[in-house]
DNA sequence: ATCATTCTGCAACCGGATTGCAAACTCAAG
DNA sequence: CTTGAGTTTGCAATCCGGTTGCAGAATGAT
């Protein structure tokens, strides 16, 4: 397990070898696969499950999705959500946002469509827990309905 | 699905009798089973799995424990807290803590017992949520290392 | 006692997560 | 280039917790 460093990527403007030097930076070899599979978690903009990436990408094998993830997830280059219903999901760092030395990362789970929300603008504030818990990481879940299925 | 109504159980000194009639208020019909899993759902301190129910009582089968469960759920008797690596845990609602009006429930997961502990203490202050975002329940769950496997 | 309803155990099923393995690939050294 | 060790990949099989179908048992009102 690598400790996450810090880097500041602009991952809007990201061509292939910048991706290929996110994956190194993060200790982890770039092959074709793992771009692709790493570009699909850049373009969605929410936490997506094993089985939207294996859906969107036909071309890989699921076994290898999930070695790809799991790999990811080691290097500190994604994390996963625990979204009730919709199983794990997982969701790259992105470096203006949440890591693992953020304690919070609050999400939303809109009950109706079933989609995943991160609500980068929400800050959680620190809570006063009890003596001899040691706090490593917090993740903030809240159900409700989205302004899509509102509307 | 019920609503679910606020009664005032002292659990610490609850008889069968008692155990009964808090499935009847809840619109349970009480049966051996029901009891024992009751029991056993009181006895824990914390939130357990389906498999450590099963565990622990031989004599009643795993779909039944399901079903219980499923049945307990949809009538406001107990809730389900889903914990990372653990899966999904179930807990009483105690009339001293959280119930579905209370937005948030804050629980403690061991990352090296992979116990987790319900912070009744710990309140979670509202958050301001984006525009159009309907919020009906929150839940939130930090890792870390509990005092017994710190010690 | 009778009968409709509900509950229960058993066995089977399901689907997502995970693994074993052999082939394909990578890349540095000869 | 060729070789060979180490890594990655696809396929198929497996695992496992959750879930369901069904027939027999228990329940409770009449």
């Amino acid at each position: 397990m690598h400790l996450r460093i810090e880097f500041s990527y602009n991952f809007a403007i990201m061509n292939n070898n910048d991706l290929e030097q996110l994956l190194q930076d993060h200790g982890i070899k770039a092959t074709a696969n793992r771009l692709i599979i790493l570009k699909a978690l850049m373009n969605s903009s929410r936490p997506i499950t094993m089985q939207d990436l294996t859906d969107e990408i036909e071309s890989i094998d699921k076994s290898n999705v999930f070695r790809t993830l799991s790999t990811f997830r080691e290097h500190g280059l994604v994390h996963v959500i625990e979204a009730c219903d919709e199983g794990v999901m997982y969701e790259l760092y992105r470096s203006d946002s949440n890591g693992p030395h953020n304690d919070i990362h609050p999400h939303f789970h809109c009950v109706v469509c079933h989609k995943v929300f991160c609500l980068k603008g929400v800050t959680v504030p620190k809570l006063n827990y009890p003596e001899g818990f040691d706090i490593l990481e917090g993740s903030f879940l809240v159900n409700g309905i989205c302004p899509e299925c509102k509307a």
